[in-house]
DNA sequence: GGTTGCTTTCCTGGTT
DNA sequence: TAACCAGGAAAGCAAC
């Protein structure tokens, strides 16, 4: 018996963050001096491993912590330090975060655009972006209301709206449409559908003006559902009784196919004119 | 603190 | 046999 995940076999293995990982790491272009590194490797693996230990040869076991110092003068220990804690204080997802594009002095730290922070670490990427012109621009108070911080944080991530989605703000604002940010499931399935840069082939459209679609790689859909609600437990079934409740409230509605649903009466901005 | 809506978790049973 | 579907039940959680 085939499965979903069986149907893809040109696909490569791993999860779609892995393979981001992977083709942001063959692809960098803004980091040409950044060493090359396993692009699946975490923070701490790469942290503890003694192949990396030399880029810090140039340092000396007295270098002061990271907030002691101004960003612009924090050297490749200090960058990961501060992405520990960032991780740490504001619940970011490390396995987002392709640690080989932080490989590199604050200096360069600081000069990375908004873009290029998400390309290293995705929708982790605003925050830390985000996080870091803050630290730039008023010093090291950020740190000091963890709670005011992080709703802070919170209103920049829905302000900002995804812009490199590269949906009008208008759009943003009066739909809440694209944004990859939605709490509620089917809103991210839709969302999921109408950003191919970030479906990956994990949802396609079965019919479009009926608003059928196909769970492609159910198994990648729940991982990705489980990072955006923090949750590692998550698993397809656990997911695909949540869109059975949708069957209730009309907002999907049966189609005796499996993996296949469709969006119901009650579900909007899935059509363009339906928006 | 209670209510509500949504989601998660667990479960049984059926289907593919 | 595994994966998926259907739906009941209960609990967790956040917003109001």
């Amino acid at each position: 018996m085939t499965t979903s995940e069986d149907q893809s076999p040109a696909q490569p293995r791993g999860t779609r963050e892995q393979r981001v990982m992977l083709d942001s790491v063959t692809h960098s272009t803004f980091l040409p001096n950044t060493s090359f590194c396993d692009p699946l490797m975490s923070w701490t693996d790469l942290f503890s491993n003694e192949e990396y230990h030399p880029a810090f040869e140039h340092q000396t076991a007295c270098d002061s912590y990271w907030t002691s110092v101004h960003p612009e003068y924090w050297t490749k220990r200090h960058v990961w330090e501060w992405l520990q804690f960032c991780c740490n204080q504001y619940k970011l997802d490390a396995n987002c975060i392709s640690f080989c594009h932080f490989n590199i002095s604050g200096l360069q730290l600081c000069s990375m655009t908004q873009e290029a922070f998400i390309e290293a670490a995705g929708v982790c990427g605003e925050y830390l972006y985000f996080i870091l012109q803050n630290m730039r621009s008023q010093g090291y108070s950020i740190f000091n209301e963890p709670e005011e911080t992080k709703a802070t944080i919170k209103d920049y991530a829905v302000s900002s709206c995804l812009k490199t989605s590269g949906i009008k703000s208008q759009d943003c604002h009066s739909h809440s449409r694209t944004s990859l940010q939605s709490s509620h499931l089917w809103e991210f399935v839709r969302d999921l559908l109408l950003s191919p840069e970030e479906n990956c082939g994990i949802l396609e459209w079965e019919d479009r003006d009926q608003g059928i679609f196909r769970v492609v790689k159910s198994e990648a859909l729940a991982k990705m559902w489980g990072q955006r609600k923090r949750n590692d437990r998550m698993t397809y079934e656990k997911l695909s009784r949540a869109l059975r409740y949708y069957y209730k409230t009309g907002i999907l509605e049966r189609v005796d196919r499996r993996l296949v649903y469709k969006f119901g009466k009650n579900a909007h901005g899935w059509k363009e004119d339906k928006l």
